[in-house]
DNA sequence: ATTGAAACTCAGCATGT
DNA sequence: ACATGCTGAGTTTCAAT
C-alpha cells in the first residue's frame, strides 16, 4: 500500500464541475472576492467555496492571484495584431521564423481560415508600429497582410 | 455614442512612486494579500496601503484583481482568435464586459479595421471551442464573428 | 496613524450522502 | 470517504477620528 500526498494528475486534464466553474469565473472578474460572497452566487457556504478553492489550487488548476494593471501604465506601447497572407509555395513557418529576429514581435501563431498566421506586435508608437509593419510586408514569403492596432486592452 | 461621461485619460502621464512599485509589485505576486502584508514590506499602516491603492485603483493604474489559470493542468490546449463585429450601436466594452465572465477567455482587445474586437479563446478541445464561440456568437451586441483556430505558436 | 465595529478567514467538529 | 454546514477565536477591512 503507497501513501498518497499528492492527488493524482491524470496528465492534463483535470475535471471541473459547473460548480468550480462558477467561482473561477467570479474570481476573474474579482480576485478579491470574499468566500462569502462568491458563495452566494453558487449557493455555497464561504467556508465550502474557501475548500474547493484550496483544492483547485492544490491541483495546480489555480497558480495564484495577481493584480491587473492598465497597459498602458505599465509602460506597454502601441500594439498591433498583423495578419500574415503567405505567398504561394511559401510554409508560415519560414516566414515566422525571420520574424523572431525582431524584437516587436510579442506572439505569433499560425492559424486556419483566410489569413495563414497571426502576429501580436508591440511597438513605442504608431511611427515605430509603422516601420515594423513595413519591414514585415517586405519579407519574401508575404504575399500581403491585414493590420489591426489594438485600441485597448479590455481583458487579459 | 451620444455623451461622453468618461472623462479621456491623457496617455501615458501618470507617474508612480517607488512605494506604488512596491506595493504594485507585491500585489502582482499575491493579489489576495492583506493590506497589513503588504505594508509590512514597505513599512506602511494596512491604512496607508490601502488608500494608496485605492488611490490607483481611481487612477486607472489597478483596472482590479483576478485569479490566474493554469491552463495546461486544466489540459486546454486549443486555442482560437475570433473577431466580433458589433451591432450599430453597441460598443465592444459591453461585449467584452461579459465575455468576462468566461474563463475560456485569455485575452481580449479593441481593434481598428473591420472587426471591432479580437478575442483570444482557450478550451480543451475543439468541441469545448465550438461550444463557447457558440455562445459569444450569441451574445446581444454581437452582430457576427469570424474565428481562426490556432495551429500552432510559434514565437511567444 | 489610531481606534473600534463589522466583516472576513480559517481551523475543528458535526452531519448527510 | 467525501463534500458541505456550523461555530468560535483570531485577523482584516473600513470609516471616523
Amino acid at each position: 500500500m503507497s501513501e498518497q500526498t499528492e492527488p493524482i494528475r491524470a496528465s492534463g486534464s483535470v475535471v471541473l464541475d459547473e460548480t468550480d466553474r462558477l467561482l473561477l469565473a467570479h474570481l476573474g472578474r474579482d480576485g478579491r472576492a470574499s468566500y462569502a460572497d462568491i458563495g452566494l452566487l453558487a449557493n455555497l457556504s464561504a467556508t465550502a467555496v474557501r475548500r474547493r478553492i484550496d483544492r483547485l489550487r492544490s491541483r495546480g488548476v489555480v497558480r495564484g492571484f495577481t493584480v491587473v494593471l492598465d497597459p498602458e501604465v505599465l509602460g506597454w506601447q502601441t500594439e498591433a495584431f498583423v495578419e500574415i497572407y503567405c505567398r504561394e509555395r511559401t510554409a508560415p513557418e519560414e516566414i515566422l521564423a525571420s520574424l523572431r529576429q525582431f524584437a516587436e514581435v510579442v506572439a505569433a501563431w499560425t492559424v486556419t481560415g483566410d489569413p495563414d498566421a497571426l502576429v501580436h506586435l508591440r511597438a513605442a508608437d504608431t511611427r515605430h508600429l509603422e516601420a515594423v509593419i513595413e519591414r514585415i510586408r517586405r519579407e519574401p514569403g508575404v504575399q500581403r497582410s491585414r493590420s489591426s492596432v489594438v485600441l485597448s486592452q479590455l481583458i487579459g
